[in-house]
DNA sequence: GAGTTACCGTTACTTCCGGTAACACTAATC
DNA sequence: GATTAGTGTTACCGGAAGTAACGGTAACTC
């Protein structure tokens, strides 16, 4: 694949940009078309299905994406993308500390009720035959942990302590979120107000209780003035090279 | 077909009960070969390597199993008894709150370093095809959630407060140690013993919050009193009949 | 307008694997 | 010897993932 372009100098490959940005619409296209055909057939959709869905057979779904996988792994991508647009302005946005957990935890919990079949979808992993290594739901629970570790081991160090369990909080509380969220949205027995209350707490009196075991007291209804720096961001610094695309339409 | 058993008075069926036993080692004989094959072939074992594993041939593992989620089923089992074998004590044997909730954590965590391949098996379902809605480890949480919900709130209850809480809160805590422990898992970037104390303190802070906010303040090394009632059972009230089998060995 | 590129789309196939049918043998009980 | 409840085999079925091979079309270059 190095350099097979032919460079005709430059107006050879004008095509290309717009194969590309077609490609790209196109892939998104069929993500639609799975979602679809999953909430109509179930979890076990087949490749058929998903093809019939879009309109098309399945060969044309094999140009886009490689096996099941691959399109497993894009339909959790749009799930991933849908969550970090909201959870982001929700953890960097100014505020006492109570209002920026409240307002992460319950702006998941928010995404998840709204779109409860692609939440399904991605933590159960029903589909997909064989990949395993990359699962979607573990992958974002890592990456928002891991912004939460930075996010907390900023302050802790700020307060000059033990910055070691900053770690695992992060991802106990990841956890804990997930793990509740499901269980609420598996019987809404409760308003989502209540449990973005209900773990707003939990999770204040964790950090409440770590700071203060560091002799620390912060008043949750005051907001924090540490600056984490550098600025925050949600995204794994991995697709860096040139991404100067990330600008996309969103319905 | 029906009633081909020709009743010959009681001696007939002294067979039965030895079938039956038989048949359930033999299950649990295959349940090892898998194990053994998962560990060999990794996730993707296909029914006729499981098979050769045991020694026999695809058929006969149809015999005992009705089909590959079965399989999965009573490998899970398996799993969950062992972890269950162990946390049942840690939470049902007195002590001060402090240790209590260590106990549960550290032996959650010991299991589940003890034997990690069983423990990826369980938690990202790789194998099996269409089940989904029987997933082993989304039921072991209910149940110890359950559990300690009902622990919990008899405490708050104890207390004359709001035991609404509780329920969110025990799917919250036990989310929370099944992510931390994943993630610790994956990379043993800390001792065992300091992530069950990181743990064991966050969950105390935040039922020590819980508490204040209702003006109750305990000692979480001071052993409470407060025997539940009726007593604490970690299995699900299922498979009840007769079970006066529950003296079991404990390493 | 001929050639090239990079798609669109189809039908018909292969492959793999979970699961089954059919058949033969053995040990215990009555 | 009949019956029951297993042991085990080889050879097959069926469905779904994935592929081969074929033909069409729009855009751009020369």
């Amino acid at each position: 694949m190095a350099r097979a372009v032919k460079r005709s100098s430059d107006g050879g490959d004008a095509r290309r940009e717009r194969w590309r940005a077609h490609r790209e619409a196109r892939r998104e296209e069929f993500v639609d078309a799975t979602i679809r055909a999953l909430t109509k057939h179930g979890p076990d959709v087949g490749m058929d299905e998903i093809a019939a869905e879009a309109g098309v057979t399945k060969p044309v779904l094999y140009r886009h994406f490689a096996d099941k996988s691959d399109l497993y792994l894009a339909v959790g991508q749009r799930g991933t993308d849908l969550l970090m647009n909201r959870l982001k302005p929700a953890l960097v946005d100014e505020g006492t500390p109570y209002e920026r957990i409240y307002r992460a935890v319950d702006s998941y919990l928010a995404t998840i009720e709204e779109f409860p079949e692609l939440y399904h979808f991605v933590v159960r992993r029903s589909f997909t035959d064989k990949p395993v290594e990359t699962d979607i739901a573990t992958e974002d629970k890592r990456i928002i942990a891991n912004t939460l570790a930075r996010l907390l081991g900023d302050y802790l160090r700020a307060f000059d302590m033990d910055s070691g369990g900053a770690e695992p909080w992060a991802h106990a509380a990841v956890g804990m979120v997930q793990a509740a969220g499901d269980w609420w949205l598996e019987r809404q027995s409760m308003t989502r107000q209540s449990l973005s209350d209900y773990l707003t707490k939990i999770i204040w009196f964790a950090v409440d209780g770590l700071l203060r075991s560091g002799g620390i007291a912060i008043d949750p209804q005051v907001p924090l003035s540490l600056q984490p720096n550098p600025p925050l961001r949600l995204v794994e610094p991995d697709t860096q090279g040139e991404d100067g695309d990330d600008r996309r339409a969103r319905g």
